[in-house]
RNA sequence: GCCGGGGUGGCCGAGUGGCCAAAGGCGGCAGACUCAAGAUCUGCUCUCGCAGGAGUUCCCAGGUUCAAAUCCUGGCCCCGGCACCA
């Protein structure tokens, strides 16, 4: 089907008004959203799967009988949107060339040089995206989140929170851009241009006093050999800096100097040449030893503090720059001695071992294992250093005489604060590499004393959220699991800021804006109010904190200034349609913005009005596993197509396929263009099937026709229950899978167009509408009453089960999975058998297998054939074939025991003789006899009739390896 | 380290006690269609077997069971998260 084709039923949908939601209060309703995007820049194929998720499921609870709401907006608070304007004005190649490819005229590009307009536009054309996948979003709840009447919204849930306690103010370091104000350090660099892996390292400072009462800072992430330092290292050639701080002067580095007074304070004060400093002597702190200073090529004068505790019994680098130390220095280095002991234990591996037992101190263990020999051999140096660090933190305990011999990890804590009982050591924060804001800037981490919080560790409201939590319904159930886990450890989170974004400003302090996250927590609520206000019925400034906390709460202090009626009609509006049932998002909404949504709920609204659902799907990644990006979109080699492009190659239907089949939720898709082409190819092929169902005749034969009616009451029912369940890939597979083969089968039994059929194809039609609905509707014009999407779901009860039906049908199918392999094996001889004999099983070998299979449960490991011939005695007609019977016992037990439930009885003989023609034509026979064990001798030249056993029935197969049937009665020829 | 997930046939991946030698897809082979290619369709794709069978498989080593890819114990290895990124 063609874009024309999608835009008509597209129209129609619309025109239908299918899309509108109605607070219908006879009817169920299903409220479910996806997480908004953020005003990034344009979609692509990724972005999509969480929409046709939603809406697959929107539509099947309309066509079941609910009232739907399906709203959708988009998040434009932050940096995305401001750096997006930016582009627009720095004409950032791409960024043009993706405007000119949506068809943006150069005259109005300049106006999106402006962040708001930008995030509008950008909103908009995701709207549009929607429609065209054919997404039945309302567009009347459509809103963004710099909307006035959202920031009013938002003023007023601010206000409320901290109304219940939920706010706090204190200190914070937060990443910061000098220029830009706040950024947010994390892989997806939406705020960065670098350095978005970048991890917060927080060293401690130690002091160590010269003899003139100045004092070095020296940064460790292990204080706690500060016992085992030997001397100071300074990088050559360098300089430090004075950091007046609190009445007193540090020495660090220049780098370093301006790190600590965004941290804590003070001023930088002059500059002092290292040379003045290598050779005098430093007093430990905690021991009061006197260790010397010396220079060392191994100091990064731009990491930490430019100031070097040296530790070499544990520190595979400073062990390396003594080795290299010029032989006058080295006689001033104390003894090197361990002060971390590894105890010896079996349960270490082998690598470990090398660190553990061997000669001299752990550095020189770690050394020798990883081959450094040189404090060049940077990258062993780094493995020696990780592995040893890493193994002492895990078993290391302090030396006997140290700490009382303490765990490395408590030790580690205990030295950092007795140091900074002293009042002369600080926590230095810093990033592990360099951070470049989008802007170009350096960021850094400095100390916000005022910083807003909402306060997720208090206990009242965790304890609120964990209740919640645990009446959620979560897909996939791991995340159910890990959830709890995650509220545990949720702490305070900072929910404003200071900086150039878009946001809301905070209602307790305009000169801050709300962030963005916190801003994206209560919004579900929001969409229930947004049609009015579209509408025009409700301003701005109706939205006062009166209105919101009757249509929230339901009641409340002040006076709303809107009509009464019209107030009624929103709180109403929001009592029909909350709670939410579902909110579905993508994987990285798992630790914030899942969390933070369901704080929220949790606080703001009473127990029956908590969400009831997530669900959570992975993400279209490239072959490399990683995520999709707006730089891997293009038009060449195996690059994501623009959704333009998509939508034009593809079609709406194969691409909402395409995300409901290509795998489960909680796996990545590998982005390859030849899955969409399969989820084409199988969209064409289904539709030509269905088509050729729906054509007049007279059907099939009744019998197969009562199948295929009990086939499609068990495919209605499965997809129903499927989708019930959220299980969207299984439903995709039932409607593009089971059903085509189900047809195919039919009709390669013997049935014909006709009524059964075509009822067929007519469930098929609304079955596959909740997924790729624009074939649907093609296929069901002028076949189905109105529009398909407005239609009913089928019922299961609609087609008759006929159990002795799909009992017949599987028989033979077992029948013909036996033949198989022995009649190609005569065809891969040259012998293709011209016919088969079958031998249906006498009547009593059920009645001796219900009988073995009742001893067999009894006692699995008794031999059943005992049991089974005491039974037999007391029947007279089988009184005289106990040695048959007995026979028959010993021979099937073993397949007995491993079956789960015998055949259902069914009438042999007739299933096979109404087979006939199938059979022949399915195997190239020619002829097909059917007779009962007791009296096929004469047919059966190589004794296998009494292999037959009820459900299973014995065959010889004529014309293979130079058998030939004698003639009968029965034989056809 | 802690939390979560996982190791299945050439590849991807379903499968949580028994019709499982293991769905589906990809790849491969053969055939049909075609002047040809492509697309499509059909069959085959662990090994052996001139009759529906047998053998050996689901990371490794043990164990439970009449029966294990599935349950238990131990080991090896991999992935994600560990926070301020809707």
């Amino acid at each position: 089907m063609d874009r024309a084709h999608e835009l008509h039923w597209q129209e129609e949908w619309k025109t239908a008004g299918l899309a509108a939601a109605r607070a219908d209060g006879s009817r169920d309703k299903f409220y479910a959203i996806v997480a908004y995007p953020g005003s990034s820049g344009f979609l692509h194929l990724g972005h999509l799967r969480g929409m046709v998720l939603a809406d697959l499921l929107h539509r099947y609870h309309r066509m079941a009988g609910r009232s739907v709401f399906f709203p959708t907006g988009t998040h434009a608070s932050g940096l995305p949107s401001v750096t997006f304007a930016q582009k627009v004005r720095n004409r950032d190649p791409r960024t043009i060339a993706a405007l000119e490819a949506e068809g943006v005229s150069t005259a109005e590009q300049a106006a999106l040089e402006d962040p708001s307009a930008a995030a509008r536009f950008l909103g908009t054309s995701y709207l549009s995206v929607y429609r065209s996948l054919g997404c039945l979003v309302d567009e009347r709840a459509y809103v963004t989140t710099i909307d006035e009447d959202y920031q009013a919204f938002i003023r007023w849930q601010f206000r409320r929170l901290n109304t219940l306690g939920a706010l706090r103010q204190g200190p914070h370091y937060a990443s910061f851009c000098p220029v830009c104000g706040p950024v947010s350090v994390d892989p997806s660099e939406t705020d960065l241009s670098r350095g978005g892996e970048a991890e917060t390292i927080v060293y401690t400072t130690v002091p160590f006093a010269l003899d003139d009462g100045r004092v070095l800072l020296a940064a460790t992430l292990r204080p706690e050999t500060l016992y085992g330092a030997t001397n100071l290292w300074l990088a050559p050639q360098g300089s430090l800096a004075v950091w007046h701080h609190a009445e007193k002067s540090y020495l660090v580095g220049q780098t370093a100097a301006p790190r600590l007074v965004e941290q804590h304070g003070g001023r930088v004060g002059h500059v002092v040449d290292v040379a003045e400093l290598v050779g005098r002597v430093v007093e430990v702190p905690l021991s009061g030893a006197k260790i010397p200073i010396f220079l060392s090529p191994l100091v990064d004068p731009k990491i930490g503090t430019g100031v070097v505790m040296s530790v070499p019994a544990h520190a595979p680098a400073d062990w390396l720059a003594i080795q290299e130390l010029e032989a006058e220095a080295r006689s001033r280095i104390p003894e090197i001695r361990s002060v971390v002991d590894l105890p010896e234990s079996t349960d270490l591996t082998g690598s470990d071992r090398d660190l553990v037992v061997g000669d001299g101190v752990p550095a020189a263990r770690a050394v020798r294992a990883t081959g450094a020999t040189r404090l060049a051999d940077e990258t062993a140096l780094a493995a020696a250093t990780e592995r040893l660090y890493r193994l002492e933190f895990v078993r290391g305990r302090m030396r006997a005489d140290l700490l009382g011999g303490r765990p490395v990890a408590e030790a580690r804590l205990d030295v950092a604060a007795q140091l900074k009982t002293g009042g002369s050591s600080f926590d230095l924060r810093e990033f592990s590499e360099s951070v470049v804001c989008r802007n170009g800037h350096d960021v850094s981490i400095r100390l916000v004393p005022d910083q807003w919080f909402l306060r997720y560790s208090w206990g009242e409201w965790k304890e609120k959220t964990r209740a919640m939590v645990a009446q959620l319904k979560v897909s996939p159930e791991e995340y159910g699991r890990e959830l709890p886990g995650i509220i545990d450890w949720f702490q305070d989170r900072p929910c404003t800021r200071r900086g150039r974004w878009l946001g809301t400003p905070f209602p307790l302090d305009p000169s801050w804006l709300i962030e963005p996250i916190a801003d994206s927590t209560f919004y579900p609520a929001y969409f229930v109010v947004r049609p009015f206000v579209t509408a025009g019925r409700l301003t701005p400034a109706d939205l006062t904190d009166a209105f919101f906390d009757r249509v929230f709460l339901g009641e409340g202090p002040g006076e709303p200034r809107v009509d009464p009626a019209l107030q009624r009609e929103v709180q109403s509006a929001f009592e029909y349609w909350y709670p939410l049932d579902l909110n579905i998002g993508g994987k990285e909404h798992k630790r914030v913005h899942f969390p933070v949504f369901l704080y929220t709920h949790a606080l703001l609204l009473p127990p029956q009005k908590q969400p009831r659902g997530l669900f959570v799907h992975w993400w279209l990644v490239q072959s490399s596993g990683e995520k999709i990006s707006k730089k891997d979109i293009g038009s060449k080699g195996g690059a994501v197509p623009p959704l333009r492009d998509s939508l034009e190659r593809w079609g709406a239907d194969a691409l909402r396929l395409f995300h409901a089949q290509a795998a489960n939720p909680e796996q990545d898709i590998e982005w390859s263009p030849a899955l969409i082409d399969s989820a084409r190819v199988r969209v064409d092929d289904a539709a030509r099937l269905i088509r050729e169902a729906l054509a007049d005749g007279g059907g099939g034969p009744p019998e197969l026709d009562r199948w295929l009616g009990s086939a499609v009451h068990g495919l209605v029912r499965d997809s129903r229950d499927a989708l019930e369940a959220l299980r969207v890939r299984e439903f995709a597979e039932l409607v593009y899978g089971r059903a085509p083969a189900l047809i195919r089968r039919y009709l390669a039994r013997g049935g014909a167009p006709g009524p059964a059929l075509r009822s067929t194809a007519l469930a098929w039609i609304r079955l596959a509408s909740p997924l790729t609905p624009h074939v649907a509707e093609e296929l069901g014009e002028g076949v189905s009453q109105g529009l398909v999407a407005a239609s009913s779901w089928p019922r299961p009860d609609e087609f008759a089960l006929d159990e002795a039906a799909i009992a017949r049908e599987s028989y033979i199918d077992r029948v013909e999975d036996d033949l198989r392999p022995i009649v190609r094996m005569g065809v891969d001889r040259g012998a293709p058998p011209e016919g088969v004999v079958f031998f249906v099983a006498a009547p009593w070998k059920e009645k001796v297998e219900a009988w073995t299979r009742d001893a067999l449960a009894n006692d699995p490991r008794a031999p059943p054939i005992p049991a089974v011939l005491a039974r037999a005695a007391v029947h007279p007609e089988l009184a005289a074939h106990r040695g048959e019977v007995a026979k028959y016992v010993g021979r099937t037990a073993a397949a007995i025991r491993t079956e789960p439930a015998p055949a259902p009885v069914i009438d042999e003989r007739a299933a096979l003789r109404a087979s006939e023609g199938y059979l022949a034509r399915r195997f190239g026979f020619t002829a097909v006899v059917v007779l009962p064990e007791e009296e096929g001798a004469e047919h059966d030249p190589a004794g296998r009739r009494d292999r037959a056993r009820p459900g299973k029935p014995a065959f010889f197969l004529y014309g293979a390896g130079g058998l030939r049937a004698t003639s009968g009665s029965g034989a056809k020829s």
